[in-house]
DNA sequence: AAATTGTAGATCGTTGACAATATTTATCGT
DNA sequence: ACGATAAATATTGTCAACGATCTACAATTT
């Protein structure tokens, strides 16, 4: 999850600049991620080379490279003698991730069981207390960060970079299907009730419970994302 | 699997011959590939562009977009102005990917429970029941590809393709650790206990009990093989 | 003698050019 | 006017070359 500039630039490739004699491919793959993610362009749309190429102002050589690691991450998709599309995400599809990423949460919150410090738990604790008090205001601008925060704090927590690295590939991947940022709170009670169990499951040290609540968690926000609408309106 | 030579001749493996019009970079990934796994370069030894470029008979270019997808992949390291070289794996961190892979296939198991045919039950049954014929003659050779098969069948059998993709990526991260090919069977019968105990649960539809027995599989696996000397060797 | 500096060779990062393929546009026949 | 065919254009795939950077070794200094 190494997506921050190197410098706090505002827009625009300025960043191309301080590191042109470096790791040019490196940042120019950011910022086509940044491009892809932010929804520029549409599920399916034929990225170019060259187009892309004069926008951040390189050779197609770097941004032909940037588009093999995208492709391995599987953000685009690749077609021989074709070009490069935004790799589309089906209701299907999104529903397998979920399933994928509910194992690997519940997996996080085993683990997490097993080797989670005080501090850990005291921080995760003060993370509800907050979604606790936001949620209870109905204010998702606040709650939506205090979700994040308390994911990354148990995927991440446990230690185990290859754990949060296909964790945050399957989140980026669900970025796609977020096709417009329509967002409208519908799960707070019941997210945040999820969240406590899981918690408590942490705090008793029980991976198995952990798991399940984990994993529960996840599977509850898939059946809250894909059964509102055509499309995912929130993410929780 | 075709055993196309690593070290081929000079004029290069028949395999880029004929796809040399189409999708070149894609055959010299998948070749790099097969020649990082196969062992010949050690662990942490430099990847020459030139070299490599030289000995699959095309220009650097491709090489390097391979380069690319292999290091999102995991199988190399990409070090800037320095060169690429094999990605090195750590006794600690194959213990992690070990808890990861644990994890995915104990939720492989029980999402498969939920939805596995009788085809596949049976297909199951018969892979357990030449486990049992060969283990008991103590065969490596034959029982080696009859385990791949059987999990194969197992995570390729839920039909997700996130889910199949995210546990490969794990298997091939975990080749990196066999520094050397020495295989040495010493876990037949536990090994083979335990594959009965994930057909048991999924012949039951029991999701957890699923669960628990391809996660505690996995991790009886690990077990095995960091237990024994200082390097991994057997995989079972 | 050990450490530092300077130079030569090798390797990497990037670019622009050329060939092969796909897509679009124009033309022709029915 | 519509559809099929062929030229024209655009885009992708690959290569060779140029400048930048790193590594190794020799010469110099302390």
């Amino acid at each position: 999850m190494d997506h921050t500039s190197p410098l706090g630039g505002p827009t625009g490739p300025n960043a191309l600049e301080v590191l042109r004699t470096s790791s040019m491919s490196r940042v120019v793959q950011g910022e086509i991620e940044k491009i892809i993610l932010s929804g520029v362009y549409g599920p399916g749309e034929k990225l170019n080379e060259k187009a892309l190429a004069d926008r951040l102002g390189v050779s197609r050589g770097p941004v032909r490279e940037a588009f093999q690691a995208l492709n391995a991450r599987g953000l685009v998709e690749m077609i021989p003698n074709r070009g490069v599309f935004v790799q589309q995400i089906t209701r299907h599809d999104a529903v397998a991730i979920y399933d994928v990423r509910a194992g690997l949460f519940g997996t996080a919150c085993r683990l997490l069981a097993e080797r989670i410090t005080a501090d850990q738990m005291a921080n995760l604790k003060v993370l509800l207390a907050q979604m606790d008090a936001v949620g209870a205001r109905r204010d998702l601008e606040a709650y939506f960060p205090l979700n994040l925060a308390f994911h990354t704090a148990i995927v991440g927590g446990v230690g185990n970079r290859y754990l949060a690295d296909a964790y945050s590939a399957l989140v980026s991947r669900l970025q796609l299907f977020r096709a417009r940022g329509l967002v409208h709170g519908g799960g707070f009670e019941s997210s945040n009730i999820e969240h406590r169990a899981i918690v408590a499951a942490l705090d008793a040290r029980a991976p198995l419970g952990a798991f399940e609540a984990g994993y529960a968690h996840v599977q509850s926000g898939k059946h809250r994302v894909m059964s509102s609408g055509d499309g995912p309106e929130a993410q929780i």
